[in-house]
DNA sequence: CTGAAAGCGCTTACAG
DNA sequence: CTGAAAGCGCTTACAG
C-alpha cells in the first residue's frame, strides 16, 4: 500500500498538497489539483485512517447506539443512516445494547470515549443520566430518534398527531366502537410513545363526541403474538365487540387480524384494524396504516449530524420539525356492519 | 481528556510502561500493572483508538459486509457477531451492501482500504471476482457466512442435510405427495442456496422410494409473501394436492400457513408445512421448522476471527463443521389425513 | 521488568 | 497557491 509520499513523489509536489488535493481541506490549483488525483488513483492510494484522524481529530465515523437490532424499525433506521452516511464518506460503527449491563457499561464506558467517532447516533434507547451524561461530555454532535433525550436532539414522529389522524380515519368511515391496542407502559425502549399514542386516540374519539371507554383499551408488548392476544380479548367480549381496533403498532395488528379470523371475523366486513408503521409485512396483509418512514428517519438523522459536522456546507436540513407520515390505505378498513 | 502521560506520571513509570500495563503486551510486574490500573481510571483515561492503531497496525475494529440488514436473518447475525465483538473489546464497522452500484464499489474501493479493519466478516453476498480480490489484498483475515466464497472460509449450514432431514420429517409422518417451495435460482445472495435445498429434498424423497416430481416444485423468493403465492398455487392442484409442504425459508412457510388457511385447508389436519430458519416469529405461527440460530452464526464467526487475530491465546474455534441445525416441532406438522 | 526514543502516516498552522 | 516542519498520541524494538 502506496503511502502520501509516493503519491507527492509522482505528482511532483509536496505531501502537504496531496493532503490538500485529497481532502479538500485548503486551496489547490486545478491543475495540481488533476496530477495528484491522477497520481493517487494510478497507485491505488487510499488515506490511513487512523494517521488522518490522528492528525486532524476527525474519524469520518458514526456511532449508532441502539437497543435491538433484529426488529423492523431499527434494523430499517440503520439501513437508512448506514447508506447515507456512506455517501458522505462516513463510516458506521455499531454499537448493540443487547447484551448484558456489562456490555452497555463498557459501550459508554469504553468504547465511545477511544475518539473513534465523529458524532452520535441514539436510536430510541432510554438512556441513564449516567450514559447521557458521558454522551454528553464527548462535545460531539448527538441526535437521537424516536424520543426525548434530555440535552439532546430528538427525531420522532407527532405520535400523538398520527394517533389521531388513525383514530380519525376510523371514525370517518363511520365507527364509534373504536379499540385500542396500546403499548405497554414502562415499556423501556420508547419512552412515552405509548402514552402519546394513547392519548391521540382518546383525544380523537372525545372531539367526535365518543367517549373512550377503558374497556376497549389494551396494552401489548408490539410484537404479533402480543397483538393477537389483545384483539382476541377485546374481539371476544360479546356484550359490544368493537367495530374497529387501532393497533399503536403494524406487528399488533396484523396479529389483530389473523386473531379476528380465528374468531370467524372478517376483515374489514366485522372489523377494521388500522396500524402505525407501514412495515413491510403490512402491503402483504393489506393493512391500513400510518408508515413512517424508518429509514428516511435514519438519513435524515444523518443529515442532521452533518450539518453539525460541516457546518456552512449547505443550507441546513430543517430540524425540529415532526417527521412525515402518510395514510396508506389499503383492504383492513372499511365502514362498520350495519347494526 | 488525560492522555497517557498524565497516567504515567501519576503512577510514576513512562508512558511505556503505561501502554504496555493497560495493553498486556509485554511484560509488567503486578505491582506496578495494578497501580498503572488505578492511576488510568482514577483519571478516567481512555486509550486514542487513532494513536494506538497508527502506532500499532491494529484497529480493534472489524468490518462487516452484509447485503441487507433488515432482514430476520442478516439482522440476526450482525446481532450475535456485534456482541461477540463488544465482548472481545472490537468494533463493529457496518459496511452495507443496500446502495446502487456506486456506492457498492466506494465500499471495496475505498472504505475497506482505509486501515481501518483488522478483518472482515461477509455475509451471504455473492462477490465479483474483483471485489473478491480486493478483499483478498487486504491480507487480513476474512471469514464468510452463507456460502462459498472462493479462497476464503466460510460458516454454513449443511444445506442439502438440512433439506433432507426436513424432508424425511414429513416422510416419516407418513406424507409420500410432499411438495417444495424452492428458493429462485439466480437469486443473488444465497448462492447455491436453492439447489441445494432442493437437492436434499428430491434425494430423500427418492430414498423413500418416491420420485420427486416437477409439479410439485415451485420457486419463491424468500418472503411471506411469495410463500402465499407459491403455497397456493400447489396447494390449489385439484388432481393430487400435496398433503405436505415443505419451504426453503420460514417466511414462505409462514406464507403457506396462510394460504392454506385461505384456501379451507386446516394446517395440519388437511397439509403439514415445515419451514427452515426458526424465525422469531415461527413459534407464533406454531411452525415446525429447522432452526439455524444466526446470532450463534455471527459469534462463531467471530470466534473464528479472534483466533486468527490473536494466535494461541486459547484452543481455536473449530472450522469447517457445519454448523448446527435442530428440529423444533411444533403444531404444523402430522401425518396425512386418511385418503 | 522498565525507560528513552524513534516512528507510525498523516494534517495544518506558519511562512513565503 | 505551495512547502518545510512540527505535532497528533500512542507502541515497540532496543538497551539495560
Amino acid at each position: 500500500m502506496p503511502g502520501i509520499d509516493a503519491v507527492a513523489a509522482l505528482a511532483g509536489v509536496s505531501t502537504a498538497t496531496v493532503s490538500r488535493a485529497l481532502s479538500g481541506n485548503g486551496h489547490v490549483s486545478p491543475s495540481t489539483r488533476m496530477r495528484v488525483h491522477e497520481a493517487a488513483s494510478e497507485l491505488g492510494y487510499v488515506v490511513s485512517s487512523p494517521a488522518s484522524s490522528l492528525a486532524s481529530g476527525r474519524t469520518k465515523n458514526v456511532g449508532v447506539v441502539v437497543p435491538f437490532i433484529s426488529r423492523w424499525f431499527y434494523s430499517s433506521v440503520l439501513e437508512g443512516a448506514g447508506s447515507a452516511l456512506l455517501k458522505n464518506g462516513y463510516d458506521l460503527t455499531l454499537y448493540g445494547l443487547t447484551g448484558g449491563d456489562d456490555e452497555r457499561r463498557s459501550v459508554f464506558e469504553h468504547f465511545l470515549l477511544r475518539k473513534r467517532v465523529d458524532a452520535v447516533l441514539a436510536l430510541t434507547i432510554e438512556l441513564t443520566s449516567g450514559e447521557l451524561q458521558s454522551l454528553l461530555d464527548l462535545k460531539k454532535p448527538i441526535v437521537g430518534i424516536g424520543g426525548p433525550l434530555a440535552g439532546v436532539q430528538t427525531l420522532s414522529i407527532d405520535d400523538v398527531g398520527v394517533a389521531l389522524l388513525a383514530t380519525e380515519h376510523l371514525l370517518g368511515l363511520g365507527h364509534r366502537r373504536i379499540g385500542m391496542i396500546g403499548g405497554e407502559s414502562g415499556f423501556e425502549l420508547d419512552f412515552h410513545l405509548p402514552t402519546n399514542r394513547r392519548a391521540g386516540y382518546e383525544r380523537a374519539l372525545r372531539t367526535a363526541g365518543v367517549e373512550p371507554s377503558p374497556r376497549y383499551f389494551l396494552p401489548a408488548d408490539f410484537t404479533i403474538r402480543g397483538g393477537y392476544q389483545a384483539a382476541t380479548a377485546l374481539l371476544s367480549d360479546p356484550v359490544a365487540r368493537p367495530t374497529a381496533l387501532f393497533a399503536a403498532s403494524d406487528e399488533m395488528a396484523m396479529g389483530s387480524i389473523l386473531a379476528a379470523r380465528d374468531l370467524g371475523l372478517s376483515v374489514p366486513g366485522d372489523v377494521s384494524i388500522i396500524g402505525i408503521d407501514g412495515h413491510e409485512h403490512s402491503d402483504f396483509f393489506g393493512l391500513t396504516t400510518f408508515a413512517q418512514f424508518p429509514e428516511r428517519q435514519g438519513a435524515h438523522a444523518v443529515e442532521i449530524l452533518m450539518d453539525q459536522l460541516h457546518p456552512g456546507r449547505r443550507d441546513p436540513t430543517p430540524t425540529n420539525i415532526p417527521l412525515p407520515v402518510e395514510l396508506i390505505v389499503r383492504t383492513s378498513t372499511a365502514p362498520p356492519p350495519p347494526s
